[in-house]
Parts: structure tokens; C-alpha cells; sequence
DNA sequence: CTGTCATACTACGATAGACGTAGTACGTTT
DNA sequence: AAACGTACTACGTCTATCGTAGTATGACAG
């Protein structure tokens, strides 16, 4: 069984946060599932590398954090809510360049499905 | 400028050293080369990143070493040479199957080239 | 024959993202 | 009152990568 290595990813948690961050400011547990959603279950972060890249991205200035209840009357749950500031924006951005470079040069040294096989 | 970070190649530097083991034997300084030659410079692995991958393959049992000199005659310097293993060809294409994986889940929350700079 | 350069390494410590384990606390449901 | 899902925090461990440094050999130039 194949299965995602967490060294593969490192490096590509807070991308996939702010990418859910750059539609509208959310929090751990939605994001979290959101992650878990739009990779059909592929890949599930954990809850330490979830909120520690909360931590770390607030101190780069990338997030914003602020404390809501769970609905506009005050009820339910208070939740910390993390919205993406400019330079949020442009590391994304960056990452999504940085990103198509190490695909061609990873992919380089990876053989395709159709060399399997042959021998 | 956008650079490959190493957190991003973390890794894959094994896999790209098996890939061109899978050729033939080669050493430390040979692969280097091989490496920035085949991704047109775009990536240089470390020298301490290469030799530690060598002594973590060799303790895994995916490459096996021995000592030879540049040529047949027994001149030249002594090289510590590297050869793939079985267990290293598996793990290789092991890692081929779980890049395809990588790729599709990462690629969920990249923004590609058409979709900048329209606001 | 002496120095410089490219090659071919080894040693050692630091970094940082990811993860395992654990525990707290609140609100809703049964 | 207990159980469950949500919403976290704390803390220590792991390990691939990297920075710095140093050693040693062979080739080649002056």
C-alpha cells in the first residue's frame, strides 16, 4: 500500500491551509476537514502539525488570528479563526511557483506507470 | 527568485540517487554531477545531504558499497562506489507510486500560472 | 618540487517541520 | 450523568537536511 510520507508534504501543510485560508477565514477542525475532503481521504493532517502551523504562520505574518463564538447570537463553542493576511497571499503564491519547479525536477528522476513492468 | 526549498525535495534525494544507481554504480562526486546535469542546474544536491543518504541506503539495505579505483589498472584515486539492491529497486518504485500520490494531493491547493494576476 | 586545484570524502552539531502521547475543557445528545 | 464530538495546548522525540570545518589524494602548472 502506498501511502503519503509526512517528509514528502513537510513543507506543504501551511500551503494547503492558506489555500483553504485564501476563500474565507477559518478554523483547525473545519480546515482539518476540509483537507481531509478535497483530497477524497488521501491525506489527513495531524492535529499537532495543524495547530503548530497555526503558530508558526501567525509569527511569519501569514495569518491572523481572532476569537468568534460558533454563531452571530454568541452561542456555542468560542473558536480561534485564522484569516490570510497580504503576505500570506504572496507566500502562497510563491509556494505555487516554487512548487511547479521541484515537480519538473523531481519528476525527472521518477519513472511513470508504463515502465512497470517489463522484465 | 524562487528556489527549490530542501524541506519540499525532503525526501526524494534518496530517489534520485537510487534512480541513477539503477543505471549503473557510481560514487559520491559522479552522482553529484549527474544530479545538476539532468535537472539543467535547477537543483544541486548538498555534499553532506549526498553522503549521509549513502550511509542511511547502505544501513537500510537499498545500496551496497565497495572500494575501487578510477581505472583498471589500479591508478588513480580510490572511490567508494554504490550499487542499488533489490530492496533498493522495490523502494525505489515505491516511491515512484507514492510521488504519483503526492502529486495529486498537493496539486489540489496549488493555484497554476493562469490563475494570477487577474485583479 | 612546490603550490594550487579538483576530487573524495568524514565529523559534528544545529535546525525545524512533523508526529506521538497526553491531557483539558466545553457543548450537545442520550 | 455519561458519552461523544469538538477545540484545543503542552511537551518531548525524531530525522533529513544543512552549515562549517577539516583531511587526504592525485593531477597539473610554473
Amino acid at each position: 500500500m502506498v501511502a503519503i510520507s509526512s517528509d514528502v508534504i513537510r513543507g506543504y501543510n501551511d500551503t494547503m491551509i492558506l489555500s483553504i485560508l485564501l476563500k474565507e477565514p477559518s478554523y483547525g477542525y473545519q480546515i482539518s476537514r476540509e483537507i481531509k475532503n478535497i483530497t477524497e481521504g488521501k491525506y489527513v493532517i495531524k492535529e499537532t502539525t495543524l495547530y503548530s502551523a497555526f503558530t508558526r504562520m501567525e509569527k511569519n505574518g501569514y495569518i491572523e488570528s481572532f476569537v468568534a463564538n460558533q454563531d452571530l447570537e454568541g452561542n456555542g463553542k468560542k473558536r480561534t479563526y485564522y484569516r490570510i493576511t497580504n503576505a500570506g497571499r504572496d507566500y502562497y503564491l510563491n509556494k505555487c511557483l516554487e512548487w511547479e519547479l521541484t515537480k519538473d525536477v523531481v519528476e525527472k528522476f521518477i519513472q511513470k506507470g508504463e515502465a512497470y513492468g517489463n522484465d
